[in-house]
DNA sequence: TAATAGTTGACAATATTACTAGGTTAAATC
DNA sequence: GATTTAACCTAGTAATATTGTCAACTATTA
């Protein structure tokens, strides 16, 4: 599990979608005005995400995006992982090709705080995150999700 | 909050340390061997942990590095702001000076989704991590942290 | 049917970040 | 005091993120 601004823009742009679900699809340049993000950039990480079946595209004037399933079927871990394509590539991944025998502790240790995150958001989705900011609720528990 | 191999590197770093913890300081050589990282990044990376408090540092043979409090009193989250210096710096990060008056929603969804995952692992200390990983339990619940 | 507004894709250019290489200084041991 | 070991510092290079440009292709609308 990696999070980058990459990830950031995606998510982001990803809730953009799903907070102005009208029926009728969002365009590139909708989100990069509103997001502030380049149009480039957002055509880039769209093409991942059409391409992990995230969304669907609708050309010509009045065309856009839009989600392909419900906000409340898709994950914040499914959009990370659209645009970050590498997951996790670490030299010795638990394959016992660590030079000595120390069976690379530290390294297990680290993959299993990232299935830990990626669990955590995994039990997120799109619709839930935006509900959350609609009731004003400053602090949020993880528990409440 | 971001998560990338740098801070992958270093959470995994400083956990060799606290796992190999006799009492005398932890050379860098050491870990670079063990955890199979460069040690020009690793100096790169305690120079900055160094900075932030959590290690201190003994020059000369026999030298290396030391945790400066207590492996239950180090959370990984510190460890992870501690080299990705950068904390959170969207366009317009909640104050107001977003173009238009849409009040950058999905900026403030983001944010707390950041400060959610920022909260998760503030919650788990080195010490958790490695007691967790000694007790041979393949299954992480996130309750039982 | 022509014009327009939109997606899609490819490619290059730049900026930022990750990572490596080499030298300098400090302490310890012989 | 010379040598060794390790922290520390200063670059350089490689990789990635981000933006820019241009050319198809598609559907709408006039």
């Amino acid at each position: 599990m990696k999070l980058t601004t990459k990830s950031r823009y995606a998510v982001t742009a990803m809730l953009d979608i799903a907070s102005h679900n009208t029926g009728s699809p969002i365009s590139l340049p909708e989100i990069s005005h509103r997001q502030n993000i380049s149009l480039s950039y957002l055509e880039q990480l769209f093409s991942r995400l059409k391409k992990s079946g995230l969304v669907d595209s609708i050309k010509g004037p009045g065309g856009g995006y839009k989600l392909s399933k419900d906000a409340n079927e898709i994950v914040i871990s499914e959009v990370i992982q659209a645009v970050d394509e590498d997951l996790e590539t670490t030299a010795c991944n638990g394959k016992s090709n660590c030079h000595n025998n120390h069976q690379c502790i530290s390294h297990n240790l680290w993959q299993d705080l990232g299935t830990e995150i990626n669990n955590f958001l995994s039990d997120i989705t799109l619709k839930q995150v935006i509900a959350k900011n609609n009731s004003d609720v400053k602090e949020i528990k993880l528990s409440e999700y």
